[in-house]
This record gives structure tokens, C-alpha cells and sequence, in this order.
DNA sequence: CTGTTAGCGCCTTCAG
DNA sequence: CTGAAGGCGCTAACAG
């Protein structure tokens, strides 16, 4: 059968193209009764206008994308539900792509976006990338860009992130308060903006409170998690002395507390572990996992506000715009019934 | 700065537009030379060509749709992945769109698809979805569709699902055998082709072990999860008796371990909860949820590949493309010590 | 091998 | 208030 576009309602209608188009803009210009006779027709052909069509005549594709490592990962998808939703309100589509924590992809991905396929980008920065050029080169294709939890200090623009600085100071400063002598750190990678700042953290707690910083307790974790599992199983057994461990992210605080388990040791008692995460099954686990948890959802929200008013209003992004969100910190008890003596 | 397209290259160049363009395309009918020199052009001024002119032209937009009800859910990320996957090796992209379990939602997403957006939609529908016209109406547009986990059995084409009834007969079987006289179901939606095929084992397993089934004993959930805490709970009050739950979905397995813990009921003795999960945490809770496991990511992969071999020949869909992948059961064991007695 | 021409479906001047 | 015409960037048929 026949597409139904602009030509054949007007075909039908005995109008021109311009004027069906107008009057499914509703414009002012054109009478009210046209109005009701073309939106009839376009109801009972179900019309759909062609989007591509449409953003290559005004260049504009009201669609934001959304550069991401991953999606099987709880904080980024409860993200990727904030955006989605503030997106919605104004119209926009959400187009997501999954870098996988890689350089080349997160490249190639940039490159993409950039033909005309987004208005704007929210982006959370991948673990591996250490040269940003292809993020500045967006400034040139005039796509405005808003980090959000993994952004990039070379660039100047909007942050939305959490305070990692504090959270992890703190969380530090649960451990130690706790009794723990020996707090070993793991996180994924070093020129990672939220890494840095959570070492940052977990180095000055510990300095605070009259510990030394033994890097040799600090865990640098890869890709592949079955290799972070047998990382820090061998950190665990080189080093039976740690008696505490702060996780950067959720997937390292998660192989932690398989491998204690594993191992036989003790949680909380022989030796207590606090992690990033947003897992809610973390507060259920027995022994509870104690946890830092990001409020996801809003940063979302907040990232996809900040880009949106800027693509609205057409003006630029400025860092003033920037957002620091709180973690919870959830020192969790173990509900296990005290053993009978 | 002026954009650069095709008509900048060739200005630049002194060679036509459409040289221009076949040279990028690797057309054989051009001399490897101007190849280069446009190849040459092209990288040094950082060419994109621009997606959507091109989806225009050749009415093609190298595009798949993904709707489903949302990603914060680890079996639906898991599948993004395997559809992700496939979808990039043939230089397709991907478009997600989430209903939220919401009808009206759906439709419009539906809708919008419809508008040369995507050459392909991969679907599992909402859990409200009683009406299946927008999704026929696809046909139509010359959209295919392949629906993975959640199907519509009203529209014929391919389908990936898992084999729903005889995973949920064995989860319940295993109850049975456990011990269990008084196994509850927790479902999420009648309608929802999952619900009724994993009802239908519970139901049979209850009888071909001489059980009667008590509809009393069967929850429905809803939206909310709040709510189905609080159903949950009313019915383990009301119903001391129940001594097994399997839960038809990962939510309400979860909310299902929450309450009992809640409760004071000790878990696998006092009640065995099983569930539908591809949650990690699930093996690490204390004691363990026992749970059939979905192989989502393979469940993506194939459907992806199905709806791209079809694309790509340009053939369409049969439903005896349909396939049917094997759910894992896992019996967990609980690894708390036995009490000293 | 290369160039010219004619659109894809839509929006937006500019003329009536 | 309505219509005619041009063009967004790209591709494909048709000439040379």
C-alpha cells in the first residue's frame, strides 16, 4: 500500500503540501476548519511523520544519546531511567550506547554520534580511555555535552556527579572507627575521574586517623571479573592481615564478598566490607553488605535537565552548571541471630 | 565553521558530489586514485556522512528498535547485551525504548517506530498489554518484529522464549519434593504469555504429585512494588500454612525473601522460596535463593540475529524461526553452618 | 570512469 | 489564509 506522508493527505484533501504541514504544526496561519479536516484525515490514516526526514530539514533531531560503559549494572540503569524520564517530558528520545569500558568503542561511538543523529550527549566516561580528544572534538559539531559520575576534568562543561571525595573519606572512616587496622582499597582505574577522587578519599581518612597508606593494599581491578575475583583472592590470602576492604565500585565490593565467604572469613567480625553500590540485594545479603549508594535516578534526572534547558533554550553548557549530589552511606548490621553460647 | 559534507569534499576537490560519494562507498566503477584522494579528504577533515539523509534516501535507517519494559532489570540488560552485540557486527544500531510495563506508553513507542525510524523491532511487551492492534499494525509499515520472553501469541512471527512451562513445573516439582504441602505462586500478570505458561507448570506439577491447587495460594502482583511487599506479607500472615513460594519473576522472588526474613520465617526450613532471578546477588544471599536463571544474554543474541538475517536477505519472518533456549535450575544450598544442637 | 539530474519527506521562505 | 518552489545531505538512475 501506499505511504501515508504529507503528499497523500494532501492529495486527498485537495490541499497543498505546505498547508497539511502547517496544520499539523497548528500554526496560526491557517483557518481552524482546514485544521479539523486534515487532523481527521491524519488520525484515520495513522499518519507518522517521518523524523529523519524532519531533523534533516530543520537540524534537529530531538534525541539525546547516552554514551555509557554498560547497562548490566544497577546505578547506570536506574540513570538511564532518570534520563529517560526527563527526556520524555520535552519530547526527546533517548538513543544509548554502550561503550563496554573501551576505548575504541567509546571512539568510534563519539564519531557516530556525531552525524547529525543527537542534538546533545550525556556521557559517563569509560575506565580505559585516557586521551579525550574525540570528546573535545564535539565541540566543533556543536554538541553540547553533560557528564555525569565518570567525567572528564579536560573538559569544560556540566558535571553531575556524587561526593566521592566525602562518601569515601567516610567510608573509610566507618572501617576504621570499626577497629580495622589493615583497609585495603580496590577500584578499577586510576585515570578515572571517581577514582581518584574515592583513593583520594580513602588515603586522607586514613591519614586523619593516624593510619599510613600501604600501597601495596591498594587493588587495581581489570575487565574481566573472573580475574578481579582471583585478584583479590590473592591479595587476601598474600595478606591475611587486612581486616577491612573499601570497594570503589559494585562489582569489585560484590567479588569481595564471594571471596570472603570463600575463604572463610568472617563478616563483620574478622573482617568488614563497605562498597559502592546500588544493589538492593546488598541490604539483604547475611552478613548485609555495607554499601555507598549513589542516588542514581536523580543524577539521570539532573544530567538530562541541565542538557535539555541548554538545547531549548540554545545556549551553551557552562561548568557553573555543574551538580554535586550525596551518597548514602548504609552501615548495615547483620540480622544474623547472635550464636548461642 | 562550515559543515562538511559531501558537496564540501567535492568543492574541495573539484570532483562531483556523487564521485564523492561513490568513492566512499568503495564503488568499483572509480579510480583507485580518487579514492585515495577523497579517503584522504575525508579523514583529514574528520567526515561524518550524516545518518538520517541517508536513512531518507535509501528508505533504510540501519536501525533496530528494543521495547521493552525496563532496564533496570537484570534479565533485560543481559539481553540488551546479546542483542548489542549482534546488532554491531552487521553496523546496526540501536534504539531502546522503554514502556514501563505500561500500555499507553507502548502504544506511542509503537507509534513513534513507525516512522522510518527502525527497519526491525525487537520486542517483549508490557505486562498491561490486552490489545494487540498497534503491534499487528507493524505489518503494515513493513516492520518486522521478533519478540523475545514476553510474546504475543496473536502475532505470527519468530519468538525467543524459554522453556517457561517445564522450568516452572521443575522449580515447583523441587518444592515438592522438598517437603512443601502448601506452595504459593506469585505471578505478575494473567495476561502476559510468561504468567500463564509458568502458571500452568506450577499447576501441573501441584497435580501430578497428587497436590490440589488452592487459588487462594495464587498472587497477583502489581505495578508497585511497595504494594506487592505489603500483598506478600498479608498472604504469608494470613496463610501460616504456606511452607513453599515460587515466584514467577525476579521482583517478587526478592520482595518474596525480603518479607520472609521480615516475618521471622527461616528459610529453606520453616519456608522454600524459589524464583525467577538473573540476579548474581541471588546465589550469595544466606541462605541462598534457589532460582531458575534465564540465558538472557543468548536470548538478545538470537533474537537480534533472527531479525537481521531477515533484514539483511530481505526476506520475512516465519514463525517456525522461533526458538527455545533452556532455563538453568539452581537448587541452592544453604552455606550457613548447621546448628550445633 | 565521471557528471548531471532527480528525488527521499519534510519545512519554510516568498508570493499570491 | 493557501500554494509554489527550494533545499536539508545523500544516493541512484541515466548520460556521457
Amino acid at each position: 500500500m501506499p505511504p501515508v506522508n504529507l503528499k497523500r493527505l494532501a492529495q486527498e484533501l485537495n490541499l497543498s503540501i505546505a498547508s497539511v504541514s502547517r496544520a499539523l504544526q497548528d500554526s496560526h496561519e491557517v483557518s481552524s476548519q482546514t485544521k479539523e479536516r486534515v487532523r481527521a484525515l491524519a488520525t484515520a490514516l495513522n499518519y507518522q511523520p517521518h523524523a529523519y526526514a524532519s531533523s534533516l530539514r530543520r537540524n534537529l533531531s530531538k534525541t539525546i544519546g547516552v554514551v555509557i560503559p554498560k547497562v548490566a549494572n544497577h546505578f547506570f540503569a536506574l540513570a538511564i531511567n532518570g534520563i529517560e524520564e526527563v527526556a520524555r517530558q520535552s519530547g526527546f528520545q533517548v538513543l544509548i550506547s554502550l561503550t563496554h569500558d573501551d576505548y575504541a568503542r567509546e571512539v568510534s561511538i563519539i564519531q557516530h554520534m556525531k552525524g547529525g543523529r543527537v542534538d546533545g550527549l550525556l556521557m559517563s566516561v569509560a575506565s580505559g580511555t585516557e586521551d579525550f580528544a574525540h570528546i573535545k572534538s564535539l565541540r566543533e559539531s556543536n554538541i553540547p555535552i553533560v557528564f555525569f559520575d565518570r567525567v572528564c576534568a579536560e573538559v569544560s562543561t556540566a558535571k553531575v556527579t556524587t561526593n566521592d571525595y566525602e562518601s569515601a573519606f567516610q567510608a573509610t572512616e566507618h572501617l576504621i572507627q570499626a577497629g580495622c587496622r589493615r583497609i585495603a582499597h580496590l577500584l578499577i582505574s586510576n585515570n578515572l575521574s571517581i577514582g581518584q577522587f574515592r583513593q583520594q578519599g580513602y588515603r586522607d581518612a586514613l591519614l586523619a586517623h593516624g593510619c599510613d597508606v600501604d600501597p601495596t593494599l591498594i587493588l587495581h581491578g581489570v575487565m574481566d571479573n573472573e580475574q578481579n575475583v582471583a585478584l583479590i583472592r590473592d591479595l587476601l590470602l598474600r595478606r591475611p592481615d587486612i581486616d577491612g576492604v573499601f570497594a570503589s565500585v559494585e562489582r569489585l565490593a560484590i567479588s569481595t564478598y564471594r571471596v570472603c565467604k570463600e575463604l572463610g572469613r568472617t563478616i563483620p567480625d574478622d573482617i568488614k566490607v563497605i562498597g559502592f553500590s546500588n544493589l538492593e540485594a546488598a541490604s539483604m545479603l547475611d552478613p548485609p553488605l555495607s554499601t555507598v549508594t549513589q542516588p542514581a535516578y536523580d543524577i539521570g534526572r539532573e544530567a538530562a535537565k541541565i542538557l535539555l534547558r541548554a538545547l531549548e533554550k540554545k545556549k551553551a553548557i557552562l561548568p557553573s552548571q555543574s551538580q554535586v549530589l550525596k551518597s548514602e552511606l548504609f552501615q548495615r548490621q547483620s540480622t544474623a541471630a547472635a550464636p548461642a553460647r
